[in-house]
DNA sequence: TTTATTTATGCAAACGCTTACAGAAAAAGA
DNA sequence: TCTTTTTCTGTAAGCGTTTGCATAAATAAA
């Protein structure tokens, strides 16, 4: 009590329009914790950002009034005077898929856990929006940026560069050994399945590529080719289809796979939503997995497991890589001397029902 | 020429340390695009801001500068002293399902239209998540809230409406008539699908609930029930089945209705994800679609077009869900004062090739 | 004790913008 | 030509913070 100042003594300079933020009630801000707690607004600060030099007690009293007053910082405010804003930029195609939704998963939860925020941006697949947001971004909206398998990264990842913003690519493998990303072993994910399919007994395994723009799908059929090489298997370019990454390309793959004079005993898909077009063919074709075809995906996303039968797949752990990507960034945004880092996760070999020995052998 | 005010009228105040937006180069402000032009700041805000009052040459030459100096306004700095932050804060659950993609991208694509910006929280279901986001948003972060499904609603409702902070339920009913949402006719939806059935000559259609805790799951069961009732058949209880609105729940769903003693000739699940596990287990139990049993979805995401045989289903207008509550959400946000909208937008039966006229007939 | 340090706190300026207000320039009336 | 009105532009203040600097209080050293 006695030590409270005297509330004249801060008087507010009479503001334009008592602040109320677009809306209805006015906010609390630093001023009113202030006064209910009898310091200077620039203590208060101290305490909010957990600065050193400040009395126990004094701290003490702020938070209790920051409490009692349901103060929040604005960020805009503390974003304008300190230049971070808290908030993080993520750049996507689309967020349809489960495999987005892991990966944002993993990213949101690592960001709000450092207390930022994230702002959204999905470019769908036009090309102009990059740009124009990456230019945004690095305009001061957010602290950092996140990309997932961004399109056209030559056209501003020099600007990204130049500026040196901090970004971290995740699954791609950016332009040089000097971009900072976060990616899993393609190559030997899809190593390790070929493997596997060739162990069970089968010869002629199908493969089902991704967009073969983007490297991760040349990846996993460079290590679909190897596996079947360092086991002395022939590489029949026939038995290779090219897909898309999406259902109906694994549909049309299977069927064309099917038709062949030689048909493979296997077919392996560079994506689980492929692996289920493929699923698909096979049945209409009157086949039975796996005993007469053996099916694995890529990816691993939860609906592999709910399929009939459940699929076995190559498990990317797509949370994990946003959860890696977040870390990656934060310390890139606090300590940009850092030398750059590239974090390459493991594939698994998940192994379900939609693979078994061939028929014929 | 001649009237270019001398340089050094508008001389900045030596700044604390040529701000440098957190990372590498400074960033032009207005003062840059100021000194550039000619013309105070004040002119180049109201060029920015499309004011009246400003001659037409003045503004080119503006323009001219604000383009050639590449000048994008600081959004913090623009919500602070303009009470306007440019971003919308988006609520969701999570982000895997196609469901939440042709939302978010309705709500992004006029979102941005807008220039506005997209603030992501997640809140995975943890409930205790949804009100503390809601506290931080209507500090201040964002003009106005979109919120899709959300869960316990009572919990912030309330600080919502009180505050007069803007927002809009997206596929939710809210609390009571004056809450501003925009759903689709789920009854109507329930009703519709359900007497195709029966005018194809169905008698005994099962039914697969969603979670039974949201409006919408109530209404496509009691848009099921009354189509019965209007038609004369029985309404059976034994014939509905309580799901989850995730696949599993349509297979498990499934298999206890085909086990009945007097089993139904058509299944309609409450939504297309469980309608795929559905037609999963109808195949499971060496069943045919639709000859067997005529299969049923509700929805319709893009994979429903995708299966085989394609999914009849009735669709929701998601992305026009998401395009039409942007609209809302603007509407409120500058023009608080207009009376609250509630949008309901029309469900659409979508014929394709899984449901058939029963077998015994 | 007195002085030198260290720890706490307050003041003021700055962040980049919007906007009320006032004054200048241009247009319209007399 | 001289007012009056309208259109334009500049000045200044303020948005809610952070932070350098100065000063006060507390502690340690002398």
């Amino acid at each position: 009590m006695s030590k409270k100042l005297d509330q004249a003594t801060q008087t507010l300079k009479t503001p334009r329009s008592r602040r109320s933020n677009g809306n209805g009630l006015s906010s609390t801000t630093i001023m009113d914790v202030a006064r209910e707690a009898g310091v200077s607004y620039a203590t208060v600060s101290r305490v909010v950002n957990n600065k050193e030099y400040v009395k126990s007690d004094t701290r003490e009293r702020v938070l209790k009034a920051i409490t009692s007053l349901g103060y929040v910082v604005n960020q805009q405010a503390r974003s304008l005077a300190g230049g971070r804003s808290y908030a993080v930029g993520l750049l996507v195609r689309d967020l349809g898929s489960s495999y987005m939704g892991e990966i944002v998963k993993g990213i949101d939860d690592a960001l709000s856990a450092a207390q930022y925020n994230l702002m959204l941006y999905t470019t769908h697949r036009r090309k102009i929006k990059e740009r124009i947001y990456v230019n945004n971004l690095i305009q001061g909206m957010t602290d950092g940026l996140l990309l997932v398998l961004p399109e056209n990264l030559e056209a501003y990842l020099e600007t990204l560069d130049q500026t040196q913003f901090p970004y971290v690519l995740i699954d791609h493998q950016g332009l040089d050994e000097r971009t900072p990303v976060v990616i899993t072993t393609n190559w030997q994910g899809g190593y390790d399945a070929t493997r596997y399919l060739i162990e069970l007994g089968h010869r002629r395994i199908g493969f089902i590529t991704g967009m073969m723009d983007m490297l991760s799908s040349q990846d996993r059929l460079s290590g679909y080719q190897a596996a079947l090489r360092d086991h002395g298997l022939p590489v029949d370019p026939q038995l290779v289809y090219e897909g898309t990454f999406y259902q109906p390309g694994g549909y049309s793959g299977a069927q064309s796979l099917l038709r062949l004079p030689e048909p493979p005993t296997a077919i392996f898909a560079s994506n689980d939503v492929m692996a289920f077009g493929v699923m698909e063919a096979v049945r209409d074709a009157g086949l039975r997995i796996p005993s007469d075809i053996s099916v694995i995906g890529f990816d691993n996303i939860a609906q592999a497991s709910q399929v009939a039968p459940p699929l076995t797949t190559v498990a990317q752990p797509l949370e994990q890589l946003g959860r890696e990507a977040v870390r990656m960034l934060l310390v890139r945004m606090n300590n940009p001397e850092q030398p750059i880092e590239r974090s390459i996760l493991p594939t698994t070999l998940i192994i379900r029902q939609s693979c078994d020995v061939p028929r014929n052998v």
